[in-house]
DNA sequence: TAGCAGACTTAGTATCGTGCAC
DNA sequence: GTGCACGATACTAAGTCTGCTA
């Protein structure tokens, strides 16, 4: 895929950029034809009110459409007759126009000249008056060099102003008034409202484990018994959770529609055509399992009901040891494995007919400190309620850690914790820089060091008891069959660590309770059993989803799954789903590129945006990028959201013509930066979307994700602009492996080739991590080594196998190099279609276990059954 | 039809556990 | 036997996209 430029990719998360959203609200404000040149120098200046985070009237969304329908109107005079530039762009550029010479006149200029944006838009986005002077230079200039290469004018800008506007919390209020609204009921959890009040828990073994002991006595003084149960029936008659109306008419419209599905597909069975009777067959088949599996998990009984003795553990623990029983056991898995990619698939609404689970397990308890570690304030020590100390060991915990430094992590930890504080507290603790957390900190350290120190046995015990937990909570039954759960833990309390310039990074993590949670299982399953004394916020059976369980977190107000395991059907089959997508989209990538190429020349804005997002999607593997909330999360952007200051263009660089230059924050703050030739007609066209815009306006006014995918939907069924990543990841794998791979080579060499390919497609979609802290180090291990070995050759005493070895570390030396602050994994998990991979092993005789380890061999067993090595993507 | 919520995938980092060198 | 390094796994943040609603 040497159409796919990937050069120049270096690695920097913003530290202290990515900070412009007050210029750029002020910018938008204008482009919502609301911002005049006066108003927009006061906007520069600070002016209250101007800001979209006033009054918020505008959503990023909206001001965006307000744009856009005007652009409707400006149509550009030029219909195309246009020469393109046949020499410019890449490989990529060149193998579309193999077909011959396009004859076409320049157009962008003609299209330039008479479409001024600003003009045609009658000051709407770009005033009268406030074009630029002079060629636009990038707003930041040159900037400095920094780690991670430049450091770029704008970055500092916006670190300057977000230093400037202080830790005010915009959109808070109105965020929170939401929340109070009524769809988060807790506001605080009763767990954190009785620690106040009760330091001296009862805990029961139950409610330690399931984490709701604690509650037990919470609940007694606010809401009656009830039974703990929390199943449909409960919520029917009413728990005061002010919602089970519309539960219980929800629940039971869902409820009877998978009877109905079920009934449906066996009627239809009846008299079907062979497929279909094949069809039933499994299905009664799968029935009879889902029986036995029901049973099985039935005789084990409710989970908070379970205790197992000690002496059952041991005898289980023997058992398990034993080599023989392991592959016993082995085997057993291997036979119980569902084939399901040999099943017929099933409707896509009805993700399952049965689904059984114990439900969340939940974070433990929170263990008051001992007595003789203490929180000091102002050099005193001070004794905090049992909330109030939580919330300080977060913190504490983290002392070590870059993100307490961080002035918005420390202002918005403190000012979340002061809300939990007694008012006593809140009197006393009046500024985190009095705050001593050093011996929590110490404390947490070496009970870290304890438990690695711990013997042997006890690390045994502790292992067994997290294996039982997994077991326990860790399966469910779907249709008949266990499946392995993702994340079957309720995420731990503690405080928010978002990525980047986060702007909520130090909240508050709330913990969850079993209130919060809403169970999803099939209506005639064991429903799982809540803590005692608790009940689930509700139980549903919705079986057009796949989530077990359910709740939203009070940071974002976002929903969080508990979902399963990649290696499970549902996951698995959507997974094969999206590279047959990608497949197909290799059928008509040529067509859908010489549409957007036409598109460059169109007459319309929005389209020639469009076809530009569209080439850089395609051609730089760029994310979508959706438009999102300001305020509430990083300032990160993808295509469709890349604004002015994002870009740089060059007529001539590095001894190449039309050269662009990327610079931004992707998704998790990653920076993108690279540097590409583009066709002339695309150059013309960005010159164009930047004209009379500022720095912080968007380069795609006209372009959504909506649309843009609305568009390739048209295209192609399944089309959206995250296939573009998927299918230019695996053709690349597979064009590199064809490349690299030599069939003589030994099965090292044969690896270093494919963690190469895999490496061009990490590049290409910029997956990067941070250089591990231990890279030099090992470098310099592995480097001695060869010299070692190197010596040991000269002196003509080698044998083969140590030719073989040196062979191999050399291997691993340069694998390791080009690996540096590459991420190979997410490519591997997510855009390579592991048919492409299983093929090229069989081929070369590689062990597939040399390209996948076992998670991943479970992820991909359908890829490793059904593709030889004739498969091509 | 825009906006939003919900459902899902994608992503980097933290932690765990195992195997190897000494 | 111990410590270290590294791969595996766990965790959860941060994206994408679809379908519903006003």
């Amino acid at each position: 895929m040497g159409d796919i430029h990937v050069q120049g990719l270096k690695r920097r998360r913003e530290e202290d950029g990515g900070k412009e959203r007050e210029k750029k609200k002020g910018k938008r404000d204008l482009k919502d034809g609301r911002g005049e040149l006066g108003q927009k120098e006061k906007l520069k200046e600070g002016a209250p009110g101007k800001g979209r985070s006033h009054g918020k009237s505008d959503s990023p969304r909206q001001s965006k459409a307000k744009t856009a329908r005007v652009g409707v109107k400006a149509v550009l005079a030029e219909d195309g007759k246009v020469e393109e530039d046949r020499k410019g762009g890449c490989d990529h550029d060149r193998r579309e126009e193999k077909g011959g010479r396009v004859k076409e006149e320049d157009h962008a200029q003609k299209g330039e000249d008479e479409l001024q944006p600003g003009r045609a838009e009658n000051g709407v986005g770009w005033a009268e008056g406030a074009m630029p002077e002079g060629p636009r230079a990038s707003p930041g200039g040159e900037g400095e060099e920094t780690e991670g290469g430049k450091k770029h004018g704008w970055a500092e800008k916006a670190a300057k102003r977000q230093k400037e506007k202080g830790q005010e919390r915009k959109g808070e209020e109105t965020k929170k008034k939401k929340r109070e609204g009524g769809k988060v009921r807790h506001e605080k959890p009763p767990r954190f409202e009785s620690l106040k009040e009760e330091p001296e828990v009862e805990k029961t073994e139950e409610g330690e484990r399931r984490g709701g002991g604690k509650g037990v006595k919470e609940e007694e003084g606010g809401e009656p018994e009830s039974g703990g149960d929390g199943g449909i029936k409960e919520e029917r008659e009413g728990s005061g959770l002010g919602k089970s109306e519309s539960v219980e008419s929800d629940e039971k419209v869902k409820v009877e529609n998978g009877l109905e599905d079920e009934k449906d597909t066996k009627t239809k069975a009846k008299g079907a055509k062979p497929a279909k009777r094949r069809k039933a067959k499994e299905e009664n088949a799968r029935e009879e399992k889902s029986k036995k599996a029901s049973e099985k998990l039935e005789k084990e009984g409710p989970a908070q009901k379970r205790k197992t003795t000690e002496e059952g553990d041991k005898k289980k623990s023997k058992k398990t040891k034993t080599g023989e029983n392991e592959k016993e056991k082995k085997k057993k898995e291997e036979e119980d494995k569902w084939k399901w990619w040999e099943e017929e698939k099933t409707e896509d609404k009805v993700k399952w007919k049965q689904l059984e689970h114990k439900g969340p397990y939940f974070a433990p308890l929170y263990e008051p400190l001992p007595d003789n570690v203490k929180f000091y304030y102002d050099g005193q020590p001070m004794k905090l309620s049992l909330a109030t100390e939580e919330i300080a060991t977060f913190y504490a915990k983290m002392l070590d850690h870059e993100y307490t430094t961080k002035e918005i992590f420390q202002n918005n930890f403190f000012r979340d914790w002061k809300e939990e504080m007694t008012e006593k507290e809140q009197e006393i603790i009046q500024s985190l820089d009095k705050c001593d957390f050093k011996e929590i900190h110490k404390y947490f350290v070496d009970k870290n060091e304890a438990r690695k120190a711990l013997p042997k046995e006890e690390k045994q015990k502790l292992k067994e008891e997290t294996d039982k937990i997994q077991e326990e909570y860790g399966y469910c039954i779907l249709d008949g069959h266990r499946e392995k759960i993702g994340n079957f833990k309720t995420e731990p309390p503690g405080l928010f660590r978002g990525r980047g310039n986060h702007p909520k990074m130090g909240m508050l993590k709330k913990r969850i309770m079993p209130e919060d949670v809403i169970i999803n299982c099939s209506k005639d399953s064991q429903i799982p059993v809540p803590p005692e004394g608790h009940k689930w916020k509700e139980v549903r059976c919705d079986n057009t989803v796949t989530w077990l369980a359910s709740w939203t977190e009070n940071i974002q107000n976002s929903l969080k799954y508990i979902m399963l395991n990649p290696s499970s059907k549902l996951k698995g089959e959507k997974d094969w789903q999206k590279y047959e997508v990608a497949r197909r989209l290799k059928g008509v990538v040529d067509k859908i590129r010489s549409q957007y190429r036409g598109d460059w020349k169109s007459r319309e804005m929005k389209t020639r945006q469009r076809a530009v997002a569209l080439y850089f999607i395609d051609k730089l593997a760029l994310r979508a990028g959706n438009e999102k909330e300001e305020g509430e999360t990083a300032d990160t952007v993808g295509c469709c959201s890349l604004r002015v200051e994002h870009i740089k263009l060059y007529p001539e660089l590095d001894g190449q013509e039309h050269m662009v230059e990327f610079d931004f924050l992707g998704k998790d703050s990653i920076r993108y930066y690279n540097k590409v030739p583009v066709e002339k007609p695309v150059f013309k066209n960005l010159k164009l979307f930047m004209q009379n815009k500022d720095p912080g306006d968007d380069l795609f006014d006209r372009l959504s994700t909506g649309s843009l995918n609305s568009y390739l939907q048209d295209l192609m069924p399944g089309l959206s602009a995250k296939v573009f990543r998927t299918y230019n990841a695996s053709i690349t794998l597979q064009e590199q492996l064809k490349a690299l791979t030599n069939p003589e080579d030994n099965v090292a060499a044969k690896l270093l080739a494919y963690n190469r390919a895999n490496r061009a497609v990490a590049v290409l979609c910029n997956h990067q991590r941070a250089t591990p802290k231990t890279f030099e180090k090992s470098m310099q291990a592995l480097q001695a080594k060869v010299r070692v070995a190197g010596a040991v050759e000269k002196k003509k005493k080698l044998l083969e196998k140590i030719k073989e070895q040196l062979e191999k570390l050399n291997v691993q030396v340069t694998d390791k190099e080009e690996n540096k602050q590459i991420a190979l994994g997410t490519s591997k998990l997510n855009y390579l279609d592991p048919r492409i991979s299983v093929a090229w092993c069989k081929k070369f005789g590689v062990p597939i276990e040399k390209i996948y380890n076992k998670t991943q061999r479970e992820k991909f067993a359908w890829a490793i059954d059904m593709a030889d090595e004739d498969f091509e993507f």
